[in-house]
DNA sequence: CTAGATGCAAAAGTTTTGCAAAGCC
DNA sequence: GGCTTTGCAAAACTTTTGCATCTAG
């Protein structure tokens, strides 16, 4: 019996137009309440985060870079640092630490519904999942807490993914593991 | 009315002698079994990392490595943290990201039950709670995935402490945030 | 004696910053 | 024109590694 995996992973990377563009005005609001001026590195940077395809979710500076670079070779580690902190300050942008060593960002934002992660311990996959229970258990924790207000939460499952369980050596779809290029540009 | 924050940590740092030595013995397990060597430094690491005063729990390695040389000067990071991943392999030891861009390590171990943290957003603050609810809920998500098998998990609340509520500059546990010291030794 | 451990310094990897040049408004 | 942004390189910071030396077993 087959597991069906992909509907539990919110469809990534299948955004709507109208998705898209509802967060691109979001970006537009943000950018005229901090005065940002449009640039076409920024514009492109923002354009390929949020269209994020299915193999880039949660991408790394890295990878968004490459992505980036695909499109315009003339864009500069920097920038994108810079472009995707803008990005998480409004609220677009959400960070993540998966244990890997890298910093990885998914799209945020009112379009976007709250959802957590389970990660496979071996081949490193990571879906997503919604679980509205936690809500309720976060209220439970804050009340509990008296004081304190709780703001939000991530929620990280580790486990092993179903190709993992009991093979010793098997493989996995993260398994191929090209060694990471050396980055893009390294002195 | 104030806020009984104390009941809810588990009260760190409080580890009994028993528990002390029951690690220890852990310790002297995963020792063997991996033919290390007992060295003083090494000891001295484990030592100080076990018993963890109530202000250090979650260390950084930085931090650590101070508390060590409070105790001999003549320790290395190296060592610091080739004795860390050894604390972390015989499940002595977790590391835990908080997003403040270091890494930080708590005490595991059959010891101490599982436990989550609350973070304050403003001041730094951690906090750690038990919620049994949790592993239920763990359980659900596991039965919708049918295929995973969840072996952990990690639930970070983010929020305001009491003290922070309200106050727009309000002062914080650890807001008299002395500039971190420049590491130990730097080139 | 020998395998493992240490300390140092260098290297590697990620993120930030200073600055001159270029671009937007 | 003035202020922001960019790209580059250098710096800052965390973690790992190579190696000569030392040490526990």
């Amino acid at each position: 019996m087959a597991i069906q995996v992909s509907t539990l992973a919110r469809h990534p990377g299948v955004r709507t137009e109208e998705q898209i563009s509802q967060l691109k005005h979001q970006w537009s609001v943000y950018q005229r309440e901090n005065s940002l001026k449009t640039t076409a590195q920024r514009e492109l940077i923002v354009d390929v985060f949020l269209r994020g395809s299915s193999a880039d979710t949660h991408v790394s500076i890295d990878e968004l870079l490459a992505l980036v670079r695909a499109r315009n070779a003339r864009v500069g580690y920097a920038t994108v640092y810079r472009t995707v902190k803008h990005l998480l300050d409004a609220g677009l942008a959400a960070s993540r630490q998966f244990g890997d060593g890298q910093t990885r960002y998914e799209v945020a934002g009112s379009e976007s519904r709250h959802h957590d992660h389970l990660i496979c311990q071996k081949c490193r996959l990571i879906l997503e999942f919604e679980e509205p229970e936690i809500e309720r258990l976060q209220d439970t924790v804050a009340t509990r807490l008296g004081g304190f207000k709780v703001m939000q939460h991530k929620l990280e499952l580790y486990g092993l993914c179903p190709k993992e369980q009991g093979v010793s050596g098997g493989q996995c779809p993260g398994d191929d593991a090209q060694k990471p290029e050396p980055r893009v540009a390294r002195r």
